[in-house]
Order: C-alpha cells, then structure tokens, then sequence
DNA sequence: TTAGGGTTAG
C-alpha cells in the first residue's frame, strides 16, 4: 500500500470512528492499574530518557514525577517529546508503553501534539483511531488535538470537515479554526468563526489581531486589538509584531513604551524582546538596539536563538557587524536561524572573505545544514568580493550537495557577479535556461552588469524583458547611451520619458529616530 | 496537561 493510500483509509477510518464513536468512555486515572507491570528495568529506560531530554536536572525531574506513577511518567516523557524538536520520538516511546500499560486520554492528547509538531497526519489520524476504539477519541481535548494537526499541515478544509462534525467543542476549537483560517489568509472565514463563537477569550481576539496584521490589514488588526475586553501580554506582542510585518517599526517601539505605561513590561516575555530589537531593526535605531541588549545583560536573560539572531541582524542591519559577530561568539544555542543571520550580516556589510570563512565552518561543524537562505549569503558574499570561480562551484556545486534547491534570489546575486565582473554572456546564459521565470530583479542584475561593461546592444534587449519597468531603467539605459555618446539615443530616452510622464523617483535617505522617542527600559 | 505572539533572504 502507498503511503497516499495508508493515508486515505486511516482518514476514512477516522471518519467513520468519529461518525460512530458516540458518548466517549472516560478511562482516565484507570490506566495507572498496571503500574505493578512496570519494573525497575523500565525505570532505567526513562531515567536514561529523562537525563538526555534534561541533561543538567533530568534526575531531579526524575525524582519528581517518577514515583507517582508509571503512567504519569511515560506520558510526562511523551509530552517531553511532542514539545522537543524530535516529535517523533514520542510515538516510539508509545510503542513501547502501549505493550506495558493502557495509555489514558493524556497520552493521546500529547500524541496528537507530537503530530501537529512534525505535521504528520497519517500519525494523527492513526492515534485518533486507535483514541477512539478505547473511547477517548469524541472527548473534545483530543478532537481539538485532530483537528489542530489538520491546520498544522495545511489542510483548512479538512480541519473545518473535522469542526462541523465535532460532537462537542470549546473555545479552543473555536480559536484553532480562526488560527488556521488566518494562516492561509482567509480572514472572512476567520471572522465567521469569530462571531459564532459563544465565549471568545484572550486568544481568540488575538488570532484575529494576528490574523488581519499578516493580511496587511494592520488598521482592522489595531481595531480589534482596541476593542479586546482583556489584554495578555501575547496579545501585545502580536499587536507589535503587526506593526513590525507592516514596516512600521516606530509605531511598535511607541506601543511598547504603553505597555511599560501599563505596567505589562515586566511580565514581558523573549518574545517581546524580540518583538522590540525587530522594531529596532526596522527604524535602523542601533542606539536604542544597544539599549535593549543591555537589558538583556543586565536581567541576565539567557540569549536563546530568537534573541540571539535578532541581536545579531540587528547591529549588521545597523551596520555595526562586529558587535553583531561579538553576539554570536557568544551565543550557545547556534541554530540555523542564528548561522544564518551572521553570514548574511557579513555579506551585507561587506566583509566576504569573513561570510565564506564562517560558511565553511558550518559546514564543517554539521551540526546545522545549510538551507536557501544560507546561500544567500554565500552568493551575496562572493557577489559583493567579485569572488567569480568561488561563486560558481558553489552555484554549480555546493547548492546541490546540500540538497538545496535554488531560488530566484541566487539567480539574482550570481547574474549580478558574473554580469558585474564582466562574464556578461555567461550571465545572460543563466537566465535565458534557467527552469523558473526570472523577475525583474533577475534582469536588473543583468542590466547593472551592461551598464558596467557599456554592453549597449545587451541592454536594449534586457530592457524590454522588465516587467515593471521603472524611471530607474530607462535613465539607466538613457546614461548608458550617454557613456558611449550615443546622444541622439540620450534624447529618444529622455523624450519618451517626458511623454508617458515617467518621473524620476526622488531619492531618499533615513536618519536614527530622535532621542526623544526612545524606548526607555525600566531596570 | 487542547487554542493565540518570536529569528535568518527578498
């Protein structure tokens, strides 16, 4: 059977499991029974479990949990899984406490979540199976559990198939409906599901806020971040996060300085902090960054990888990359995020050699695999140096020993290397094959690299290939002409231009926000 | 111990 097919007809039993499954039988606390089943050999195993989970006080967590009872244990490991970054690793662990002790509707509850983690339906749908043939599958804890998987993988109508057909449901089916609905941007869906819902909470009001700022509706998500009869301090974050996604970096910077008015600061989390350096970031305020790093310091807040990538793309952005490169040596927890923003903060501020040094040494470490953005960096590093033949194995080989697949952004920088360091036919080459439509950018790159070169004949072809084309093009084009003195060519550009009015879009520069309007952190 | 907010490119 194919794996499409094992999962159909899981689904299908699922369905007719949950068609059929009636008033659910509570078992919970009979499973404990068994305990005498368990001996001490099993203890060993969790114990081994526990110490690699928790290395430092894994057997104090032991002692804690471990001798109530055999059940609570297993599923205290289960749950320890599900929230770890191998999921997985709690459905092998059900396989061997099934064999031991009935599992209860914890157990399952804390499966479901190790499935919505690693989005694995066929999991799911075979724990909701197994859940409802022992007469927990209708409790409404462990539908909420289904149907969160359903939106974890994408799959919005079947999460609202398993909704409609829900014998029971609470607030937290109402707010998984609107979260996923909001995922994929339906959000007239979502404010169907808000107004039937019977007893909005705090959460459900923020999966709107949340729902509406990723839409871009950033007025719609303020509204009803306004009109919430309760705020938490999750809600302050989505609501600065919003301003964030929206490029409107000083308004979330202001809407923390209220929340500090309301007194919610100091119950605030890492993930308002990074809220706030990603504000900084946006506002380029590398003074006010600097201030919240301090803080940082001094409530000796342990830099986890949020904190520690936003720290770093926040002093590269700010064009201090040493401070950012101080950041990361210090950091403990380097994920790929955290790689990732040191070797594109490096390569945006020019120091290449440094960017590919660091790149081989992640790769060397192999611990963290590299991943589109990584390279990136990488073309972006050997693009800014003019690093041509180290730009080409790694576009021609290094991607693909990754397994990376490569997207328009490295087309990008690799035509604007070739193109810039004067292989301008090589370059062309690249777009004209390359197996995904190349945008505007890709040919702007193109265009930089005539331009250096004086390749008029090249251009005008390239011209006609930008979509949008803008003021830039054409006075870049009418300065080419210009560059080999073609002057009667300047004219004919520069009189179309005044033709179909084609303005030239002012320049424009950005300046740190004043003194007055910065965040200041209570110690 | 079901549900909402966070990092890296463009």
């Amino acid at each position: 059977m194919t794996e499409e097919e094992e999962y159909k007809k899981s689904q299908n039993e699922v369905e007719s499991c949950m068609r059929g499954s009636g008033k659910s039988r509570e078992m919970d606390g009979g499973g404990v029974k068994s305990n005498s089943v368990l001996g001490s050999g099993w203890n060993g195993l969790a114990l081994g479990i526990v110490s690699t989970l928790w290395p430092d006080e894994g057997v104090e967590q032991w002692n804690a949990v471990g001798k109530e009872s055999s059940l609570h244990l297993f599923n205290s490991l289960i749950f320890a899984y599900a929230s770890s970054r191998q999921p997985h690793l709690s459905f092998l662990l059900f396989a061997t406490q099934t064999s031991l002790l009935p599992p209860n509707r914890l157990t399952f509850q804390f499966l479901l979540k190790a499935s919505s983690k690693s989005k694995s339906l066929l999991q799911a749908s075979q724990i909701h199976c197994i859940s409802t043939k022992l007469g927990f599958g209708s409790h409404v804890f462990v539908q909420n559990g289904l149907l969160h998987c359903y939106i974890m993988c994408g799959l919005f109508k079947d999460a609202r198939r398993v909704f409609d057909v829900m014998p029971e449901r609470d607030v937290a089916s109402f707010n998984c409906m609107i979260h996923g609905y909001a995922e994929s941007g339906d959000m007239d869906s979502a404010s169907g599901v808000f107004r039937s819902a019977p007893s909005p909470n705090v959460v459900t009001w923020t999966a709107m806020v949340a729902g509406y700022a990723r839409r871009g509706d950033v007025h719609i998500a303020r509204r009803f971040f306004e009109e919430m009869p309760h705020r938490d301090v999750v809600s302050w974050n989505a609501m600065m996060s919003a301003y964030v996604q929206n490029r409107r970096p000083v308004v979330a910077l202001g809407l923390f300085r209220r929340m500090q008015l309301e007194n919610l600061a100091p119950s605030s989390t890492s993930t308002t902090i990074v809220g706030l350096l990603l504000a900084c970031t946006g506002a380029r305020a590398l003074d006010q960054g600097k201030w919240v790093h301090a803080y940082l310091n001094k409530k000796r807040i342990r830099l986890n990888s949020y904190l520690g990538s936003a720290l770093i793309d926040m002093y590269c952005k700010c064009g201090a990359a040493e401070l950012g490169f101080q950041v990361f040596a210090g950091l403990v927890e380097k994920n790929l995020g955290v790689w990732n923003a040191m070797i594109n903060g490096l390569a945006i501020n020019g120091y290449s050699e440094r960017a590919l040094e660091l790149f081989d040494e992640m790769r060397m470490g192999a611990t963290v695999l590299p991943d589109e953005v990584t390279f990136v960096g990488v073309f972006l590093a050997c693009s800014h140096a003019g690093f041509v033949e180290e730009g080409r194995r790694h576009f021609h080989c290094t991607v693909k020993e990754c397994g990376v697949r490569l997207v328009l952004e490295h087309y990008s920088c690799m035509v604007d290397l070739l193109a810039r360091c004067g292989f301008l036919k090589e370059a062309e080459d690249i777009v004209r094959c390359m197996p995904i439509r190349p945008d505007d950018v890709v040919w702007r790159a193109l265009l930089g690299g005539c331009m250096v070169h004086k390749d008029v004949e090249l251009a005008e072809r390239v011209v006609l290939e930008i979509d949008a084309r803008c003021s830039g093009d054409y006075v870049l084009l009418s300065n080419l002409y210009a560059s080999v003195e073609r002057w009667n060519e300047v004219e004919r550009v520069r009189r179309f231009m005044k033709d179909k009015r084609i303005e030239k879009t002012p320049g424009c520069s950005s300046v740190e926000i004043e003194s007055d309007s910065r965040v200041h952190l209570k110690r």
